[in-house]
RNA sequence: GGGCACAUAGCUCAGGGGUAGAGCACUACGUUGACAUCGUAGGGGCCAGAGGUUCAAAUCCUCUUGUGCCCA
């Protein structure tokens, strides 16, 4: 006898390993089928599996495998990101602890130290994908740092540059002083925080006494203001414009001038322009062509652009010196709290600061017009759809993509730097030798690698064509690209999804995926985001070890309702982890009763009606599951298998074969075992894209091939039947046999009726057919609503407690037993509520307008209640009169 | 400030113009050799509030209130 409850742990790990060990999940590479690719979002290297990687890699592998099922040429595209600044933080650390800075080892020993920290630990997500059950193709794993990655980044930055798509500017950008590097825009956090304007006097040049107030956030910066701007049609400050100013703490003079920026509501109407630390300012001043004084170093500490007094000082300290000084002076009016946005960096989490730096650029606004356009004609859409919306609202006011970052690990710029200040791209050292001649003609030069490297992003942007070969013409590239469905995070959507788009679409003037399928954050059970600080993180693997990888991925795919975040309670893994206890339980059944799969079963040509009514209703599943798949309801297709298997198949239909597997003839025995079997390996197959363990364990012993090292439910074909039409006769049979069966047990809770007594039923008003249902299924109501006589009455006997169902009446017979009190109450109580319903219906039916413009349908519908309403009570009230001549 | 969601049972959430659903929790009772990680039955809801559209509104529209997220 096996085990009553699944070894969890063990056979998960043999089943994965088994598909790893033979790289199990090839695509099929035959031209003929149908191509489904899914570019999987490749994992950052130095990250370890957490709760929303089990969500997104669960989705996929249901999709993917689901496909797989349905014929599909499935290729799963697997892959690591070397994750820039991520990485390099990770391997200073480890230096730190040695004492070392990454200066002490030079660029290039300290990128052989990353290597070799990413051959030793960098595989640790792969593994724990695997154990999730993530059926891609392993092998065809890439990584974004890989030689061939690193040429056609080259290619493609190269491309963008002779294009003038990319350029090299100074500007003001989002400067990381912790990192030491620009950020891009999506890399800075906002954060609103608690903070003070303070009100600082400028006095006029001509007249010391007289002043105007400007109202900053950011007193330092004054030391870098250029101008104060008011508004041309502000009455207080109208006639100073042109005028100058003494900036105090430093005594430069610096112009009054009206620019639109100003709003005269705000504070006090006048601003204090600082070009080169603030980004609206440097558009003022661009503008107005002012000057832009830099004031700070990479490390925001004050620089000789300053007095002498307020040189070297830090940012912060140079604020509390400055308030000072200015208090000292009287200069300063008045200081007000406020709640503004503060920018960090998301990932070094200091404050960053705008900062005056040569730096790459992507012209991201000529690339978004065909980005755009793909999702507005429909080549592209997304799953919620209203993603779009976020999508357009992002594209059409994109700012230019600053990609350059001041860090070692990356793809480094293909580009050289002559005496001159020329910039030569090429792909080689070479080839920029070969141009620079080609530029100096003879004059002797000396070329310098740009040390720049590209943001992480710039190559992930390629990842869905570099991925299948590009730039050569691969055959598979031909054959998956584009891919159909990207499944990513609603937080990705800018980061990577919409600048995939514009990639794609520019260099292989084709859509990189036709659906983009976007689901929402992970959040703890009370809604709140998992951090670390708040302790309230889970980690997936955890939940493998203790319920199993297929409890979790039932769970998250339960959970999945399209737009809405998934707050994720273990006590829904655990549940999930029942779920799946039960399923084994049912194959224990299902084997102790020799019950094995016949693949030669011909479902279409069953005889007993219980086995026709499993097959119509499985056939009724079959349809709601696929199409919950094909539409990405993974919460609905979830729900409806776990209605039916426990529900239906367990409560029902198992119930319902008992009986004949225990007494009847040998065929109807063995049509019954093997529609069991069969009914069961379909529910395995369907269930199998969302717990692909213990589906695939179990099939092998029921097929019994448990040492094939080639099976997998996931290489077998999903299933499709069509209903036969005349199992609709027995579909109506059971249907009216399980309610029947649910009356009783009702009554007899209701009745505080032992589960030991048996009783005898009277049925009174059966027709034909349902004498002929009760006589074909009477061992069966026998056993389920623990009963050991039925009688077809044309009078029910004297001491009864009766209950309606349809057209007939059932009375119990329980002799001396029955409180007549008691029952007539219950009987009363019931047609209280009935009448309630009566009069709504006829309300209702009264109703001319209802008569005139309700659909037909609809009115049969209400009429045909009320009749059965009406039949009810006349039931009910003859059920009344006998008790009284009981 | 702009945009997008969301408010349904004690909790977590489905559903969605025509008889309010699930899981968990709760209550009672447990028989029949698949299953106590179980079974049977049950209690529990003016579907946030106010208007409107409609024969009909929890569902569609508008507003209000509250919550979350994104962008400035």
């Amino acid at each position: 006898m096996r085990e009553k409850t699944y070894n969890i742990a063990e056979i998960e790990r043999k089943l994965s390993k088994k598909w790893s060990e033979k790289n199990f999940f090839k695509e099929s590479g035959k031209g003929k089928k149908v191509p489904f690719c899914v570019m999987m979002p490749p994992a950052n290297i130095t990250g370890s599996l957490h709760m929303g990687h089990a969500l997104t890699y669960t989705l996929q592998d249901v999709l993917i495998r689901f496909n797989r099922m349905q014929g599909r040429d499935v290729l799963w595209q697997p892959g690591v990101d070397h994750a820039g600044i991520a990485t390099q933080m990770v391997v200073e650390r480890q230096l730190d602890q040695e004492g070392l800075k990454k200066s002490d080892l030079g660029r290039e020993a300290f990128l052989d130290r990353i290597w070799a920290w990413k051959e030793e630990s960098g595989g640790v997500i792969t593994e724990q994908l695997k154990r999730l059950g993530a059926s891609a193709n392993w092998e065809r794993s890439r990584f974004t740092m890989d030689e061939k990655f690193n040429k056609a980044v080259n290619k493609c930055f190269i491309s963008l540059f002779d294009k003038g798509l990319i350029y090299r500017d100074k500007r003001l950008v989002n400067w990381d002083v912790k990192f030491q590097t620009a950020v891009s825009d999506l890399e800075v956090e906002l954060r609103e925080e608690k903070g003070t304007l303070w009100y600082i006097k400028y006095p006029l040049e001509d007249d010391p006494s007289a002043f105007i107030t400007v109202a900053t956030t950011r007193p330092e910066t004054m030391l870098g203001d250029t101008a104060v701007a008011v508004h041309k049609d502000d009455e207080r400050y109208k006639h100073l414009i042109g005028k100058r100013l003494r900036l105090p703490l430093t005594n430069r003079i610096i112009p009054i001038i009206a620019d639109e920026h100003c709003d005269p509501e705000k504070g006090s109407g006048a601003v204090k322009i600082t070009p080169a630390h603030d980004f609206n300012d440097f558009q003022v001043g661009k503008r107005q062509n002012l000057d832009i004084l830099n004031i700070f170093d990479s490390t925001a500490h004050l620089n000789d652009n300053v007095p002498e007094i307020y040189q070297g000082l830090e940012r912060f300290a140079s604020r509390r010196k400055i308030l000072e000084d200015l208090q000292e002076l009287e200069l300063l009016e008045k200081e007000e709290p406020i709640v503004h946005s503060v920018p960090y960096g998301d990932r070094s989490g200091v404050i960053i600061e705008p900062w005056m730096t040569d730096q790459w650029f992507v012209d991201a606004k000529k690339l978004s017009y065909p980005a755009i356009k793909a999702v507005e004609k429909g080549d592209i859409s997304f799953v919620p759809k209203q993603w779009a919306e976020v999508y357009f609202e992002w594209l059409r006011n994109i700012e230019p993509w600053c990609i350059s970052r001041q860090i070692w690990w990356g793809h480094q710029i293909p580009a050289w730097h002559g005496p001159d200040g020329h910039i030569f791209v090429a792909s080689s050292e070479k080839e920029a030798i070969f141009k620079a001649k080609k530029y100096y003609g003879e004059k002797d030069f000396d070329l310098i690698r740009d040390t720049d490297v590209l943001d992480t992003w710039f190559s992930s942007s390629l990842w869905p064509f570099v991925t299948l070969g590009w730039p050569e013409n691969t055959k598979e590239l031909k054959q998956y690209y584009p891919t159909q469905v990207l499944v990513t995070g609603t937080d990705l959507v800018f980061f990577w999804v919409a600048r995939m788009i514009m990639m794609g679409l520019h260099f292989t003037k084709d859509i990189p995926f036709s659906t983009v399928y976007m689901h929402p954050l992970v959040l703890d059970e009370k809604g709140e985001k998992m951090s670390k600080s708040k302790g309230n993180v889970i980690n997936p693997l955890e939940l493998i070890e203790k319920y199993g990888a297929d409890a979790l991925r039932y769970t998250i795919t339960s959970l999945s309702v399209q737009g809405k975040n998934i707050k994720l309670a273990e006590k829904r893994v655990e549940g999930s982890r029942n779920f799946v206890t039960k399923i084994w339980n049912i194959s224990r059944y299902l084997m102790m009763n020799e019950c094995t799969y016949d693949p030669l079963f011909n479902p279409h040509q069953v005889n007993l009606s219980v086995n026709q009514w499993i097959i119509y209703k499985l056939s009724d599943l079959t349809v709601e599951v696929t199409e919950a798949l094909q539409t990405y309801k993974f919460n609905e297709a979830s729900h409806h298998l776990y209605q039916f298997v426990r529900g239906t198949f367990c409560d029902w239909y198992v119930e319902f074969t008992k009986p004949i597997l225990k007494g009847s003839s040998v065929e109807e025995q063995e049509e019954t075992r093997k529609c069991l079997a069969w009914c069961f390996f379909n529910i395995l197959k369907l269930l199998h894209p969302m717990m692909p363990f213990v589906t695939d364990s179990l099939s092998m012993q029921f097929m019994n091939i448990e040492s094939d090292n080639s099976f997998s439910l996931s290489k077998q074909s999903w299933p499709i039947f069509d209903k036969e039409a005349n199992f609709d006769e027995a579909a109506r049979e059971l249907d009216w046999i399980s309610d029947l069966v649910a009356e009783i047990r009702s009554l007899r809770t209701e009745s505080n009726i032992a589960p030991k007594t048996m009783l005898t039923a009277n049925i009174l008003g059966a027709t034909d057919q349902h004498k002929k249902w009760i006589e074909r299924h009477q061992e069966l109501v026998f056993k389920l609503a623990r009963l050991d006589k039925i009688n077809v009455v044309k009078e029910l006997p004297a001491g009864c407690i009766q209950l309606v169902q349809g057209s007939i009446t059932i009375g119990i017979s329980l002799g001396d037993i029955i409180d007549i009190d008691k029952e007539k109450n219950r009987l009363r109580k019931e047609i209280e509520r009935l009448v309630v319903d009566l009069k709504q219906l006829k309300t209702k039916l009264k109703n001319k307008k209802f008569m005139e413009r309700a659909p037909k349908e609809i009115v049969d519908e209400q009429l045909r209640r009320r009749d059965q309403v009406k039949a009810k009570i006349i039931k009910i009230q003859q059920a009344l009169e006998r008790i009284e001549g009981f």
